[in-house]
DNA sequence: AATTACACCAACCGCTTGGAG
DNA sequence: CCTCCAAGCGGTTGGTGTAAT
């Protein structure tokens, strides 16, 4: 028994694209656009199966991603989403204009759960872990207390902090505030970066400046299926 | 210079979701 | 409704580069 594999695996090319499958796929996709990634191998010409094309697509080649590694505005606003969105990775790429849910996922396991374990700080929940030796100044206690800004049970309901108590809201409502609150540099941790003015609206703007706008593609609309 | 350990990230796997018939 | 299938998604793996010994 078992799954079925999602597309005839023999003979199909895997690991590390080529320069030349790169471009194959690069110069398909900028010709027609994309309606059925089944075929997308096949009329490109390449020995893939269709979930790696796309794949290699949306990681590596969609020609709107942002370059370079993710600023500290970007890492606390990752930390600020992830609490409450949780490992929901595209939800929270979402807000990275030019960004991939793979990269931020990976520099979620690589960087920013070692980051917050040395805060003392606890990746799944965002809670103060169990008091280490070193972690107890009530100095650092009141600084991480001020960050639990936010909780949801398991119903789905969102309480928020505010003055005189906890009020509840929806992820909507929660998502608009803290974001506002963010590009306001109304996060405490946010408010020590300093190019958090000019973020996230310079990766839009590179958006609207790039010659490939992702938009320019919607006039390939005729079907491959 | 060689070996080992570690960090990073591209790519894969398999489950879930949503739309068409 | 129900079934099927393509696309989307998140967890995990494996290759590669670099630092440490």
């Amino acid at each position: 028994m078992g799954r079925q594999p999602c597309c005839e695996k023999i003979g199909l090319k895997r690991g590390p694209w080529t320069w030349e499958e790169d471009q194959k796929l690069m110069n398909f996709i900028l010709n027609n656009g994309i309606q059925c990634w089944r075929l997308v191998p096949k009329l490109a010409g390449l020995m893939r199966c269709g979930k790696s094309c796309r794949l290699r697509w949306m990681n590596y080649l969609r020609p709107d991603l942002k370059r370079g590694a993710l600023t500290e505005p970007e890492e606390d606003m990752i930390i600020e989403l992830h609490s409450r969105l949780g490992n929901r990775w595209s939800k929270i790429a979402a807000h990275f204009p030019g960004r991939t849910d793979n990269e931020i996922k990976n520099h979620w396991n690589t960087r920013i759960k070692k980051k917050m374990k040395l805060l003392g700080l606890d990746p799944l929940t965002h809670k103060r872990m169990e008091a280490t030796p070193d972690s107890e100044s009530k100095e650092n206690q009141h600084g991480l207390e001020d960050q639990e800004t936010v909780s949801s049970s398991k119903d789905g309901q969102m309480w928020q902090k505010a003055e005189g108590g906890m009020v509840s809201c929806t992820y909507d409502d929660y998502d608009e505030s803290c974001i506002k609150n963010l590009m306001m540099g109304g996060s405490a941790m946010a408010q020590n970066t300093e190019s958090l003015g000019t973020w996230p609206m310079d990766p839009f703007q590179n958006w609207i400046d790039n010659p490939f706008l992702w938009d320019s593609f919607n006039h390939f609309d005729y079907r491959f299926c």
